[in-house]
DNA sequence: CGCTTAAACGGACCGAGGTCCGCTTCTATT
DNA sequence: AATAGAAGCGGACCTCGGTCCGTTTAAGCG
């Protein structure tokens, strides 16, 4: 039994049908038009799916559930974030101190946070950002602290860092308590500063 | 027009009708029952209602959501929690140290963070605790690091303090990353260390 | 004790997320 | 080009959260 097309291995999945692919399209750019014209209320799968022409069942059977969808949209923006910061220019990019790397992912890390903050909440998770995103952010700030000299749980520090950007975070502050983003952003460089400070001496118990 | 009776001030809702009463603990038994015998995706309002022999709508009178009713749920472990920091025994209640009450704050935060995980999700807001839930630890978080000494934004460094705690943050480490949870604690500690040693010599820009 | 009234009650009803299955359309193969 | 088979499609259908309104009932008052 010869076979000699041996597996590609990549691309196991059987790459998209292109009607598919179609529709896929199709329903991003509706849900992106309802969410921009009418809200992110408005963006039910129904509405999503007259928008673009196509069944109910055909939105689901593309993006799983309502945050599946969410998460979708966000993935573009994110997309465009991760390629700032690997390829961008500095100080978000590579070249800068990891210092002002570090300040720069801050900044604009609340930004974006801020600006999606309800297409976070409903893309699940409980309003956290999607598995792959965070690893990847989450990586970075290993990377920077690390580049640092900070020594420690690296991905828990690196973590810690993060949570205070965290939509649901912000939400309660900004949102809620009514804080100026700049004072936020403020106090976000000073828990920075006082990770990646030296003066860990280790006093404590 | 004389008005000797003055307006008592307090209590300024006309007090909660008998039945009305007995049908709040009811659901809130009926809903507890649920909850433990058949998990937290059981609680459908329409099955607490039949459970507690009333109707759909009186549950929602009385929770207002879904949201409402696991919030309520919380509400117990939440008061009892506060009652343990404000007058319980040290460490986590006053008399012990700062900095230890400070760890047996983060310590039992934690466990009970994870162990109403699917409550709090379920809770709304994203996944975070309630206002007033929220509130009072912050505050006592401030109090503690105002005790030990800490000076900058202070109600910042609580949050940031604070958020590594939240159920989101948790959930993604323990159940995601698989993190033992005594690690998350002590990368806590280190944290909480990190913020109040003073070696915040302010070095950085 | 009966009356009044405001509150509470119940369950029919609605809308939206999610599932299912018979039908259609694409693609690979000969 | 014809065909087989998988993948995609659509929309009826289900469940559940949430609303509404006609009916019932508790509580204060004469």
């Amino acid at each position: 039994m010869p076979d000699p097309v041996l597996l590609p291995m990549a691309d196991q999945r059987p790459r998209e049908r292109s009607d598919a692919a179609r529709n896929r399209v199709a329903l991003l750019e509706a849900a992106t038009r309802l969410v921009d014209h009418c809200g992110i209320d408005a963006v039910t799968m129904e509405a999503v799916a007259a928008e673009a022409g196509v069944g109910k069942g055909t939105v689901f059977r593309r993006f799983e559930s309502r945050a599946g969808l969410m998460a979708a949209l966000l993935d573009h923006t994110e997309t465009a974030w991760q390629t700032a910061v690997m390829s961008g220019p500095p100080p978000l990019g590579p070249g800068a101190d990891p210092w002002d790397r570090l300040l720069a992912f801050g900044g604009s890390r609340l930004e974006t946070t801020l600006q999606h903050a309800d297409l976070i909440r409903n893309a699940g998770r409980a309003g956290v950002r999607s598995i792959a995103a965070y690893s990847f952010a989450a990586l970075h700030v290993r990377y920077l602290l690390a580049e640092l000299g900070v020594t420690g749980d690296l991905p828990l520090l690196a973590s810690a860092l993060m949570a205070p950007l965290e939509a649901p975070v912000l939400d309660q502050q900004v949102r809620i308590d009514g804080l100026q983003v700049d004072r936020v952003l403020e106090g976000w460089a000073d828990l920075a500063r006082r990770i990646v400070s030296p003066g860990g001496g280790a006093t404590r118990t």
